[in-house]
DNA sequence: CGTAGTGTTGAATTGAATCAAGTGTCGTGG
DNA sequence: CCACGACACTTGATTCAATTCAACACTACG
C-alpha cells in the first residue's frame, strides 16, 4: 500500500480558519471546528462536554490503511476529522464496489449497528484523521440525553435519505447526469467544511467513483472529458474546477 | 389516482371479530402475531405494554390508498401490519421512481426523521392495514427504555445495510441478477412472516418493478418470461412459483 | 531511469431501452 | 350477465448508451 503523503487540501486556494489543526488529537469537540456540522449540532455546552468524554481521538491514518473491515466486529462509530475516506464491499468475483465516500464532519459506520459486524471496509484514501465514538457508551450517553438521542436518530435518518437518493440516481439518471450530480453533492459538502464549491482535489480515483456510481471507469473519464469540452468543468489530473454551476445542474434538471 | 389521505387519528369503533385478524384494528402489540419480527423484537412484556399504549391502529387502506405523500409534514413511523405498501418519488420530469417495497412487520416512514418532512410517497399496493407510532411519543418513550432505543437505532442501522445492498445490485448487476435477487429478497420476507416462500403472489406491476431496479418494464416481463423457460420459475400473471431456489441463487454466485 | 499505477482515447460490441403492435385481465355499468 | 374500456402485460424489431477490448500517455516514486 502507499505510503503518507501531506494532504492537498491544507494547500488548496481557500485556506481552513486559524483553528487548532485538523490532525490534533488532543482537540476537544467544544473547540473542533467541526462542531457545528458533525454529531453535537443541537447539543448544548455541557452535553457537548459529557460526548467529548467518551470520544477516543486515534492515531491519523495514512492513505490507504483501513478503518474497520468487511466483518470486522463492531464496537464504534466514527466522525471524520480531516481527510476522506471510501467505503466498499468485495463482491462474490472478488470485484470491489463502492458505497459510500466521506469527508469531514460526517459519520462512517452506521452499517454495523443492526448486525453487530460491519458490512463494508473503510479506508482513508489520504492522510486523515478520525475520532471514534464507541457505540456502547453512546447509546448509553443517548439514554441520559434526549438532544443526543435525538441527533443521532437525525443522523441516521439523514443517511437513509442519502441512500434513497444514489438509489434513485443509479435506477433513472445517465452517465453524464450522475456525473454532475456526483461533482455537486462533493462541491456542496466541501463548502460546509468552508472549503471551495468550486475548486477541490478528486482523492479517489476514477475506478472508485466508476464503483460508486455503477459506470466504469473509461466513461468516468469520457465524461469529465466531455464536461470539460462543453466548458462545464476544468479537470486537471484529479483537480476538479467547477466552471458553470447553474449549467451543470442544469443537467440534472429537465 | 387520487384517494383520501388516511385521517391520522381515526379510532374507527368497527365492531369486528374477537379472533386477531390481520386487519383488525384492536390488536395489540402483545397478542399480535407479527410481534417477533416487528419492533417489539428484545422488548420484555412490560416495555411492549409501554409501547402498545403510544400505537394508533388505524382504519386500513384500500389498494392505491396514500399512507403519506411527498412534503407532508413527518409526524410519524408506520409498521405495516398486513397487506403492502411501495414508496416511491416524482423526478423533475414527472417520472417516479420507487425507492422501496414494505411487507407485514417492516417499518415504513424513516425517510421523514431528519428533514421532518417525508422525501417520498407511499402507497398500499393491496388492501392492507398499519399501526402507526407517532415519532415524538417514540423519542419519548425511547429515552425511558433503552431497549427500545436500541432497538430502534438497529431498525434504522438494517435500512442503511438494505439500501447499502440496493447500492451495489444497481451498480453493478445484469437485469436477470436483480431480478432474481428480487424474488430471492420477497422470497425470504415472504417465509419471515410465515408465507410460502416459494409460491406468491406480486402486488406490484411489472412497472413498479422496473422503477425499483433501475429497468424498463419491458425488460422486467422479457426476464421473468427467460428464467420460466429456463424452468426456474413459473410466471402466471402476478402468481410466481419460485422452481428451483439454488440454481435463482446461483445467478447472483457468479 | 524504469516500473506500476492511473488516466485518456478510439473502435467494436452488447445489454437494455425504445418504439411498436398486439393480447390478456379486471372492474364497471348497462 | 355480458360488453366495454382502461390498464397491465408480452413479444418483436430497432436503436443507442455504456461496456469491453485495446493501445498508449502521464505521474509518482523507489
Amino acid at each position: 500500500m502507499n505510503e503518507a503523503r501531506v494532504p492537498n487540501l491544507a494547500s488548496s486556494a481557500n485556506p481552513m480558519r486559524a483553528r487548532p489543526c485538523p490532525h490534533n488529537p488532543s482537540v476537544s469537540c467544544s473547540s473542533c471546528r467541526l462542531s457545528d456540522l458533525c454529531l453535537p449540532i443541537s447539543l448544548n455546552k455541557s452535553e457537548i462536554v459529557q460526548l467529548d468524554e467518551i470520544i477516543e481521538r486515534n492515531r491519523p491514518l495514512r492513505k490507504g490503511e483501513h478503518l474497520y473491515r468487511q466483518n470486522d466486529e463492531f464496537r464504534s462509530v466514527f466522525a471524520v476529522r480531516s481527510g476522506s475516506f471510501k467505503s466498499y464491499v468485495l463482491g462474490a468475483d472478488g470485484q470491489s464496489r463502492v458505497t459510500g465516500f466521506y469527508m469531514p464532519g460526517e459519520i462512517i459506520g452506521m452499517d454495523g449497528i443492526a448486525t453487530r459486524k460491519h458490512g463494508v471496509s473503510t479506508m482513508a484514501l489520504e492522510h486523515s484523521s478520525i475520532c471514534e465514538i464507541p457505540f456502547s457508551q453512546l447509546e448509553k450517553l443517548s439514554h441520559q440525553l434526549p438532544n443526543l438521542q435525538s441527533r443521532f436518530f437525525a443522523i441516521m435518518g439523514n443517511e437513509i435519505v442519502k441512500d434513497q437518493q444514489i438509489h434513485t440516481l443509479l435506477s433513472s439518471y445517465t452517465a453524464e447526469q450522475r456525473l454532475a450530480s456526483f461533482l455537486l453533492s462533493l462541491s456542496s459538502r466541501y463548502a460546509r467544511c468552508q472549503l471551495s464549491p468550486d475548486r477541490f482535489i478528486l482523492h479517489m480515483t476514477r475506478s472508485d467513483i466508476g464503483e460508486y456510481l455503477g459506470l466504469t471507469l473509461e466513461t468516468v473519464s469520457r465524461v469529465f472529458s466531455a464536461l470539460q469540452k462543453k466548458e462545464l468543468i476544468t479537470v486537471k489530473n484529479r483537480e476538479i474546477e467547477i466552471r458553470d454551476m447553474p449549467k451543470l445542474r442544469a443537467i440534472l434538471g429537465e
